[in-house]
DNA sequence: AATGAATGAGGATTCATTCAT
DNA sequence: GATGAATGAATCCTCATTCAT
């Protein structure tokens, strides 16, 4: 029974199931049918709103993004001074919703499509681009002339934890990498005294 | 006219191969046919050497981790104190080889191959586990006891860099990233004091 | 907000479109959306109308078919003597409007589709059958028992330049055309004397 | 039992089964598995060997045109004097091998596929080229200068006789349409009187 | 040791057609 | 009268893999 207006819902529940159908198998080795089918449509549907394969992963990088920056954004408002938005924004990057299967394995896979699509590419740096400069100007208050080369050493190092924890052997520990990266911070801190 | 002993050039010449259409491809969406091509043999033969792609394409991740191991072993042995030790094994990370289109390909789609692969997380866990006590014995008479956590932020702090640098929109700079861990490193050094 | 009486317009459109369609295809591979589209409705709307993809095409075909024989009969109108009326017939076939791109392609098309469509085939035989008729009568006078084997001889010409014009690597030339066949003409017209 | 050097073998039946298939289709809608599985191969063979569908399509369309150029050529040989070379060009063009369903089905396609495809037009071209050299040649020293006109009426009729015996509602009858050629042929030799 | 031959399984994509509104 | 929604069935093409030689 088809309705009116079930464009905005088909593309809501075609990328939440790309996310999952990338969570399942680990990689953008995932075809359209199993998206299509996890989402309740026929695949053709999929062809139809989305126009091809690599524009259905786009539409998921994006939205995982955009989930992400909501986070960090939520995280922020919170905060009432420079540092503890600092700290809340390494918080919101280790949050548990950050380690699910899914998330971990369209942000690996995201790194590789960046090397591939231009518009890939484009969104990942859009977002590191944000998270620096949320960096950068709360760390001016703090460290002040430094807060650019602070800023990278925060921002690189929470990549790389990010990415330790999601591969190790062990449950990822988000407590544990925050902990990591405030320590670094302090540090940070430390030599302005 | 086959020769003997032919199977461990051939070996290499797949492995290799193998490296460069990854590198090529940007991903792990490469044929056994192209490798074979690449490698002057018959797709017949590929498997015929590894029994079927999945275990071409770990031959190869084994390759890139023993030449990256090889590179730091190669700079320990000429590096004389702890610190130049520390300092050789973050500079061997990011020399312009590791740089190479290939050799991040071949990185970032190991990450992706080690959330489904047990041998691919395998090989990786090793070789971080290896840099971690290399970084850990070294920091040892620096820092004492904080070596282990040192390590850490080093360790994660190489693989966050290096990610940044080969995926942003610059050319990257290897320089600037051995740098910017060695100041991490620096500073550690200076709440010892 | 539909309008009343509109089935006449739209079907008018639909056909319309699907000859210019075939025209930028060269071929009977063109797609109802694609004619739907270029005629402003939807895909839906043409099945409604039509009730399928060869309705469309052979309406089509009767479209051009009944534009060619209204030039036809629009130049035997003015001719006077059955002599200036074969010159006429002639030069109706070769028009410019009948090298279009278009129309060249319906004619081809209509040929294979005259293979396996019985109402194709019978449009093809009725629009050749209308044409030797024309012939014939218009011959009897210069020719009398000769008219049908002449009128064969004319009509086939016809057929065969317009093929090669058609088909040629240079832009069709109407005026040699209708050249070739009226020497033809006054070939058998010669025999009389 | 796979042999060595089958790939001209397979080729060929590919290319006979494409004729037939396109003979009983009536047109190029014909799918690469119905060929395949009629040339007893699997469809992934036949891309391997061709690349394609439309290559497949142009092998078959320079197999149809050789054998009618062989065919012209045999007729050729047995022919001592100009006039019965002429007869032998017409009476080749209408053998009944020449209004086989497959034939005439790949006649008028190519028909068509010669409007959109180059290398098609160019091998239509081409036939035409050589059957227009060999009548001018043989009508010269019948006719003198008007060989180049004489040869053009010669060759549309065949052409445009084939496609009404082609598509007519009767059986094909390849006799007199050979009568009709030659009458005209007769037509224009008597104006040299 | 090495390969040409061959294919089954699948995958992205297209499309005519249907249907509820 | 008209359409957006939806899909089943195809179609071209690819590819890992096998096998006889």
């Amino acid at each position: 029974m088809p309705k009116l207006g079930m464009e905005p819902i088909r593309r809501a529940a075609l990328v939440k199931a790309t996310i999952d159908e990338i969570g399942a198998a680990g990689s953008l080795d995932v075809t359209v049918s199993q998206i299509a089918k996890r989402a309740g449509v026929s695949s053709a549907l999929a062809h139809h709103y989305f126009g091809g394969k690599e524009q259905i992963f786009l539409a998921a990088m994006r939205h995982v993004l955009a989930v992400y920056a909501a986070e960090v954004r939520g995280a922020l408002g919170m905060a009432q001074t420079p540092r503890a938005r600092i700290e809340a924004i390494v918080k919101a990057g280790f949050g548990s919703s950050n380690f699910r299967r899914e998330v971990v394995a369209s942000w690996l896979n995201f790194y590789v499509l960046a090397q591939v699509s231009d518009e890939a590419r484009r969104l990942l740096n859009v977002y590191q681009g944000r998270l620096h400069s949320n960096l950068v100007y709360n760390l001016r208050p703090l460290v002040g002339d430094r807060s650019d080369d602070v800023a990278n050493h925060l921002g690189a190092l929470i990549d790389g934890i990010y990415l330790r924890e999601a591969l190790g052997t062990q449950v990822p520990n988000g407590k544990k990498a925050t902990r990591q990266v405030l320590a670094a911070f302090e540090l940070e801190l430390g030599t302005q005294a």
